[in-house]
DNA sequence: GTGTCGCCTTGATCCAGGTCAAGGCGGCTT
DNA sequence: AAGCCGCCTTGACCTGGATCAAGGCGACAC
């Protein structure tokens, strides 16, 4: 189910008109996963929603951000840049995930969306009001954050410490893994998805060239490891045969 | 002013006698920042010392944490290993950081006592429930955690994208602007500090390995960059020099 | 149909940083 | 003083991944 992608490019920023949140697709798991029916009819009262086309640039680094959100569909990505021109993603946010950070006035990182996007919006000023009168919602945010610095310390061994091979085998241990726990986890034992990234966004997050990428596909569909469906659909006929491929730890490993 | 490192290795976790928080050299910036007089009773009462040597290991990774604490004095590293015993430091605590995971049993990384640490140390159970009834801590908690997944996320940048010569100056600014920021705000043109990291500790935080890390600063040096006093005495003659080794751009740069 | 555009693959070559190896230097023990 | 040990430096060589370059393939416009 995706969202109509508005042709064109660029200003396509269409605010919807307010939806019901306790219909919301992201209701148990989003910052207000804790809120009560009360504290969710304030948060109803100062949210929008606004949609972005894939490619679009949600906020450039250094602008002014009045508002933070909560992806409600699709993936964006948070990234950074060097002199030169060289980028880093540092953060991939996918639906339920928090973008914006209370107390800070201008962004402190690219955000793009990696495809069409919908977010719900809170004004910041408001936000952060509710932010010290309702604990329910400071206490989310606690352990989103503390969860993503989790995930940001997973993907730091991943930059300093894997080959090319590893790397890119991690990343598709942790695409099949996110789409696991969204389809309530089956044991898995295969898995099969849609990979959201293209090439260069997957060497964006990996610290890689597009090129290294594209050839550890394809040497990890040489060796059995994978099948692909096209370019973006990712068969794994056994996934311990995937994690076998990231060099982790088997204890002590990932514990998510 | 150096805490006494006790002689020998390993059992070496003396339980100081409790001190008064009002005196805390970290009482302003610690996770209790924020705590009135009331609410810092709270927490000497459930407060210890531990003191730790220089590569002693605080925790391992996987091991059961019954407590979270505050760094004091000394630096600690957490790191992240892979099976073939490749290792990445994915953190770095200087005084005032905070250790451990409110909600978390066990120990997700590794911690070594860099240099000689003291830690004031919360048993986890009270400190949960101190998080649930005063907001004070939690949003400070909340706070240093964002804090972190900047400091994270830039080191993400230095990780996958940066030379090695651009990661020694990076390390060499970062570490320069803490002394600065601890010794009250200096404008800055000039530096000097001594290195809290052996040369293997400064490459298992850059990715990289020892003999690259020694040759680069040797490179650094040449080129007037920097000079050394000893092995670890840091001078840097003209700071924007370092910065511009760092291929950071200049605005939207480093935000801290 | 034909053209073009975005995305992906594959090949050839190069070089930054890893690996292996040999010391140097200062502090501590005996 | 002699020896050892932890930490650091430097050299020689090798290799994984970057870089440069040439297409392939499917979708969409005309």
């Amino acid at each position: 189910m995706q969202v109509k992608a508005a042709c064109g490019f660029g200003m396509t920023k269409l605010t919807v008109e307010p939806r019901d949140c306790t219909a919301c697709p992201i209701r148990h798991k989003a910052v207000c996963a804790r809120c009560e029916t009360d504290e969710l009819e304030i948060l109803e009262g100062i949210k929008t929603y606004r949609n972005y086309d894939a490619g679009e640039t949600i906020v450039f680094s250094g602008d002014e951000m009045d508002f933070v959100a909560s992806v409600v569909t699709g993936v964006a990505a948070l990234s950074q840049g060097l002199e030169d021109g060289r980028t880093q993603m540092v953060g991939l946010l996918l639906p339920a995930d928090f973008l914006g950070r209370p107390g800070r006035r201008t962004a402190a990182y690219d955000v793009v969306a990696v495809s069409p996007v919908t977010l719900c919006c809170f004004r910041r000023g408001p936000f952060e009001d509710l932010l010290r009168s309702t604990p329910h919602i400071g206490q989310r945010l606690l352990e989103m954050t503390l969860d993503e610095l989790d995930a940001a310390r997973e993907w730091m061994l991943i930059l300093g410490r894997k080959t090319a091979r590893e790397k890119i085998a991690s990343l598709l241990s942790i695409l099949a893994r996110r789409e696991a726990s969204l389809c309530q986890a089956t044991p898995m034992c295969e898995a099969s998805f849609i990979l959201p990234l293209t090439r260069e966004a997957m060497a964006d997050y990996l610290g890689l060239t597009l090129e290294t990428v594209s050839r550890q596909i394809s040497a990890l569909k040489r060796d059995g490891v994978i099948r692909l469906k096209g370019t973006r659909g990712i068969e794994v006929p056994d996934f311990a045969c995937l994690l076998a491929e990231t060099g982790d730890d088997a204890d002590g490993g990932p514990l998510i």
